[in-house]
DNA sequence: AAGTTTGTTCAGTTAAAACTGTACATAATA
DNA sequence: TATTATGTACAGTTTTAACTGAACAAACTT
């Protein structure tokens, strides 16, 4: 066993330290409808000092490139991490998107308001085809059931009116003046 | 062909109208962490005129009853169904949580506080490694690196603060305060 | 208490998603 | 223009999740 104070052992330390938070971050992360593996990717372009490689995340987590590429991709697309851009470098470079308030609301609006807009045409798709039947049939049964089916829908249909108001309190950043961010406390200053 | 007023034609028609909902409903439910499946299922038991017993989903969605008893579990855990009682039925049976507002609240606050629990012990474990680790260190590398880390993970540690005040609004219910609840505008009155 | 009915557990199977390596397309360099 | 470097599509493989049927356990009925 090598002594305590050695450089490489320390640096295994600080990449245990890492490690701990990039896997709960990795197990959670799912909530933003991202693998766990790329997960690990987002945890390990948070710690690093500088803007990644695909090739540097390949070797850092003994992945193919292919998966790097798809893994950054899936973050891109959720706003969660951003290319950039450093002269001389012809790789693309990637680091985490340091507003994480940014990339929450971002993957909250882009996924509820999809399945939102989606539930409410397919709402409307149906109430259109009950109504038509409701005006054909002569069976009292049947105009019962759409009858029944047509309330519920409609119920159906303020919560969502409901919800899409809920996420346009995220999309408008009004969010932010009845949930103020927190400001760094450890700092200090208070501006 | 059978002749179009004919009660069976108009019985698979009306199941279509149901059927475009709960194919969107099956579509978009994940966001619920909940199977396709089990989204049928829920769309299934939501437009039922009676609540429902295993069986009888078994049947409708011509799928096993194991599957029936674990999709309308991982429904129950997310509030979306519940247990009703009728005299006479030793059957267990189940109908949709009508107030889709609470399920919502319910599938957003649980999901999201549970991580966001993890997470913030994360955060506060890898600090501790870091600070133990900042003290017996002579490198300077590894205490610059070491300070990095904890600015960042305190800026994350803001943001899971700020996350948790959200889920607040939702738990509490002042969310309706903002956000009223939609009436039913078709029936004219509003109370 | 014996016999049914009903829901769930569990092992095995099938279906879906994640991952890899090769091959390709595009763009930079010489 | 030829050569090299870089990211992605694609086909095949591995891993994970969903689904099923048989066996079991609990509760109800007689």
């Amino acid at each position: 066993m090598p002594s305590n104070n050695n450089y490489a052992v320390e640096s295994e330390r600080l990449e245990e330290a890492r490690n701990r938070f990039i896997t709960e971050i990795a197990k959670n992360i799912h909530l933003y409808n991202i693998t766990p593996s790329a997960g690990r990717l987002y945890g390990t372009v948070f710690f690093s000092e500088e803007p990644m490689t695909l090739d540097e995340m390949s070797k850092a987590l003994g992945m193919s490139k292919t998966s790097m590429s798809t893994g950054i991709r899936s973050l891109l697309d959720a706003n969660m991490v951003e290319r950039v851009w450093e002269r001389g470098i012809r790789k693309d470079l990637y680091k985490v998107e340091d507003d994480w308030y940014k990339s929450f609301s971002n993957v909250f609006i882009n996924r509820w308001r999809n399945a939102t807009e989606l539930n409410m045409s397919a709402i409307q798709e149906t109430k259109e085809m009950l109504y038509q039947l409701r005006q054909e049939t002569t069976f009292k049964d049947i105009s019962k059931k759409i009858d029944t089916d047509i309330e519920k829908l409609t119920e159906a249909e303020n919560y969502y009116h409901w919800l899409t108001d809920v996420i346009a309190l995220f999309e408008t950043g009004k969010i932010f003046d009845i949930v103020p961010k927190r400001r760094d406390l450890t700092k200090g200053k208070n501006i």
